[in-house]
RNA sequence: UGCCCCAUGGUGUAAUGGUAGCACACCGGUUUUUGGUACCGUCAGUCAAGGUUCGAGUCCUUGUGGGGCAACCA
C-alpha cells in the first residue's frame, strides 16, 4: 500500500465517515486559451482521484466572461482532454447552463437581506474597499431595502442600466481581514455576445458566484483548485452556507511549475501573438497541444504528473522530470530505425561495384516481440558528420584515420581516406569492410569498441528535421523584476536540418507513433509541416541520455 | 506593518509521535552491435531557537525565509 498524498487522505476520511458515498470531482477550465502541462497535473489529480474510487469526474466550462472566451478553446479543450486518455463520465457540463439558476440564488441572496445593488463608481467602491492593512468602509447604498433591492436587480437584468452602471454585492463584512470578504461584486452589466448564450443576457455572474454554486448543483464532493484560491475558500463556503446548497469543499494543492518555461495563459498568449512562437501547438510550447506535436505521449504525461506529486508547498520542476517519463515509455514502445541528420558520404572502397544486399535489424531490443526489418545495404551510405573526426583520442570511439567500427546491424569497417571539400570540410570518409563480420554472423574476430548508424544512399528519404531546445535560456523567465520574460528568450531554441537522410522504412511512418532514430532520440512526424512542405518532416522530441563525456 | 498558506538532499515527494525512504538530476562502475537501455554504487536533507515527551521531521511557542490576498478576470 502506497502512501497517500493529502487530498487523497481527506477523501479516504470522507469515504470512511460517510459523509459521502461517492466521489465526484470536476475539472473547470475558462475557455480562454489552451490547456498547458499544468493543467494536465489538475486533469491527471481530478480524474485520477475519481478513477480510484469508482467516482464520476465532470468537465466544466467556466464560461463566465464572454468577452475573452470563444468556441475554438472549448473544441481544443476538449480535445487535450481526451488526448490524455480521460473521459468525463459525469458529464459535460457549462456555467452558462447555470445562468437561469445563478440568477434565482442572488434573488434568494437578495431576499435574505444578503445582497444589495451598488451604484457607486468602480473607483469609489475600490476606495471604499480598503486595503489588506487597513479595513474597507460601507457603501452608502448598503442599506437599501429589500425591495429596492429586487426592482433593481431585475432592471439590471432587463438591461434598464447601461454597462457598468451598477452591480449586486453580497453583503457581508467591508472590515473583514479577508479583501474577498468585504461585499464582493457577484454580478455586473456587460453587453457582450456569449458563445452559447447569445445575447439572452446582458448581467453576468462573477467567478466567486458561480464557481461554487456549479460544483454544488452538480454534486461535486471535492473541488479541487489551486492554491491561490485558498483566499476565496471562506467565500465559496458563505454562500453553499447562505444558499443552504450541497456542501461541496474546495480543496487547494500548489500549481505545477517548470523550470525554463513560463505557465501563465496570459503570457503564453503573448508568445502566440506576438510571433515568438508558431501558435498554441509549436512543439516549443508547453501547452498540451505543443507537447502533442512535439511527440510527447499521453502515458509519459500522465508519469510525469504522477511523479511530480501533490502537494501544498510552492514547486519548480526540473524539466529533465519531463524528458525522463518521455524516454523511459518510449524506449519501451518506440520502435527502432535509422537517419543521418547532417549527412555526409560514406564509401566502402572494396565492396562490389553496383551490389546490394538485404540486412535485418531488430525493431527494439528492449521488446524481442517487435520483430525486424530489413535494411538496404550497398557500397554508398550516408555517414553523420559528428562521426568522423580527424584528430581524435584514445577515448573516441567513432570514425578517425586509424580507427575501426561497426556499422549498426551491418559490417566493420576501417578507416582508408577521407576527402574534403573547396570550404575544406569533410565531405566523405572511405573505408574497407570485413565481409566476414556480417552482424549476426561474425567471423572475422575483429573487435570495433563503436557502432554508427547509417543510411544506404539509393533508398534513402530526404526528410526536413526539427531539433528543439528550451524556449528560454533562463531557468525563471517571468521571475525578473524589472525584466520582461520575452528578454529570455532562446534564440537558438529551433534548428531546422532540412535534408536529413532517413532508412526506407520511415515511408509509412505516421505521426501517432514514434520512433526513435538510433543513437539520435526520439522522433515524431510533423503533420502539419509535412502538408506545408510536401515533404516528410519531423520533430526531435527529446534527445537520448548522452553518456558520452568527450 | 493586517490576514491566510507553506518550509525534508540540487529538484520533487514520503515518513500520520518510534530505523529519515523513493524518484529525477549529478558522479563512478558492470553489461552492451545505440557512448541508449538494464544493473550496481557514490554524493547529499528535516530553516532557527526554545518547549512538551521515554522518544519530535511530525505537537506547542517565537523567530526567519518563501508564496498569496486590494480586477465590474478566472
Amino acid at each position: 500500500m502506497s502512501s497517500q498524498h493529502f487530498i487523497q487522505q481527506i477523501i479516504s476520511a470522507d469515504l470512511n465517515s460517510g459523509k459521502h458515498q461517492q466521489v465526484h470531482t470536476r475539472f473547470p477550465p475558462e475557455p480562454n486559451g489552451y490547456l498547458h502541462i499544468g493543467h494536465a497535473k489538475a486533469i491527471c489529480l481530478s480524474f485520477g482521484l475519481a478513477e480510484e474510487h469508482q467516482g464520476l469526474v465532470n468537465l466544466r466550462f467556466d464560461d463566465t466572461n464572454p468577452e475573452k472566451e470563444s468556441q475554438e478553446y472549448v473544441d481544443a479543450i476538449r480535445r487535450d482532454v481526451s488526448w490524455l486518455g480521460y473521459t468525463w463520465n459525469g458529464g459535460e457540463h457549462y456555467t452558462s447552463d447555470q445562468f437561469e439558476k445563478l440568477f434565482q440564488f442572488a434573488v434568494q441572496l437578495i431576499e435574505s437581506g444578503k445582497a444589495y445593488v451598488d451604484h457607486q463608481s468602480a473607483e469609489d467602491m475600490g476606495a471604499q474597499k480598503g486595503t489588506p492593512t487597513s479595513p474597507g468602509s460601507n457603501s452608502p447604498h448598503r442599506n437599501r431595502t429589500i425591495a429596492e433591492n429586487l426592482a433593481l436587480f431585475q432592471e439590471m437584468r432587463a438591461g434598464v442600466h447601461p454597462d457598468g452602471h451598477c452591480v449586486l454585492r453580497a453583503k457581508i463584512d467591508m472590515t473583514h481581514a479577508n479583501m474577498h470578504m468585504r461585499d464582493p461584486i457577484i454580478y455586473r452589466i456587460k453587453r457582450a455576445h456569449h458563445q452559447r448564450t447569445g445575447d439572452d443576457w446582458c448581467i453576468y455572474p462573477m467567478y466567486d458566484f458561480a464557481h461554487g454554486q456549479c460544483d454544488s448543483l452538480e454534486g461535486i464532493t471535492h473541488s479541487l483548485c489551486t492554491l491561490e484560491f485558498e483566499v476565496h475558500r471562506p467565500l465559496y463556503a458563505w454562500f453553499i452556507e447562505n444558499l443552504d446548497i450541497f456542501p461541496s469543499r474546495q480543496i487547494e494543492f500548489a500549481r505545477l511549475n517548470l523550470d525554463h518555461t513560463i505557465m501563465s495563459k496570459r503570457k503564453l498568449l503573448r508568445l502566440v501573438e506576438e510571433g515568438h512562437v508558431d501558435g498554441w501547438d509549436d512543439p516549443r510550447m508547453p501547452t498540451i497541444s505543443g507537447l502533442r506535436r512535439r511527440g510527447f505521449t499521453p502515458e509519459s504525461i500522465r508519469t510525469f504528473c504522477e511523479r511530480v506529486g501533490i502537494a501544498k508547498r510552492e514547486n519548480v520542476i526540473d524539466f529533465s522530470l519531463l524528458e525522463w517519463a518521455l524516454r523511459d515509455h518510449l524506449n519501451r514502445t518506440a520502435p527502432r530505425a535509422m537517419a543521418v541528420l547532417d549527412p555526409i558520404k560514406l564509401t566502402l572502397v572494396n565492396y562490389p561495384e553496383g551490389q546490394t544486399e538485404s540486412l535485418t535489424s531488430e525493431n527494439n531490443p528492449e521488446d524481442p516481440d517487435a520483430g525486424v526489418r530489413t535494411l538496404p545495404f550497398s557500397g554508398q551510405l550516408w555517414m553523420e558528420r559528428e562521426d568522423f573526426k580527424l584528430e581524435a583520442n584514445k577515448k573516441w570511439f567513432r570514425l578517425a584515420p586509424g580507427k575501426t567500427v561497426r556499422l549498426k546491424s551491418a559490417f566493420i569497417v576501417r578507416y582508408v581516406d577521407h576527402v574534403l571539400d573547396d570550404s575544406g570540410q569533410v565531405s566523405e570518409v572511405k573505408v574497407e569492410y570485413f565481409p566476414d563480420s556480417r552482424s549476426g554472423s561474425d567471423t572475422s574476430g575483429i573487435k570495433a569498441k563503436g557502432t554508427l548508424h547509417w543510411v544506404n544512399v539509393d533508398t534513402a528519404i530526404d526528410a526536413e528535421v526539427r531539433l528543439y531546445d528550451r524556449l528560454f535560456s533562463d531557468p525563471a523567465p517571468d521571475g525578473h523584476e524589472g525584466k520582461d520574460f520575452t528578454d529570455f528568450i532562446n534564440p537558438n531554441s529551433l534548428t531546422i536540418r532540412p535534408h536529413c537522410m532517413l532508412e526506407p522504412s520511415l515511408a509509412n511512418a505516421d505521426a501517432e507513433n514514434p520512433i526513435q532514430f538510433t543513437r539520435l532520440g526520439y522522433f515524431s512526424l510533423d503533420q502539419k509541416r509535412t502538408e506545408e512542405i510536401g515533404r516528410p518532416a519531423w520533430n526531435r522530441s527529446v534527445t537520448l541520455k548522452d553518456g558520452w563525456k568527450g
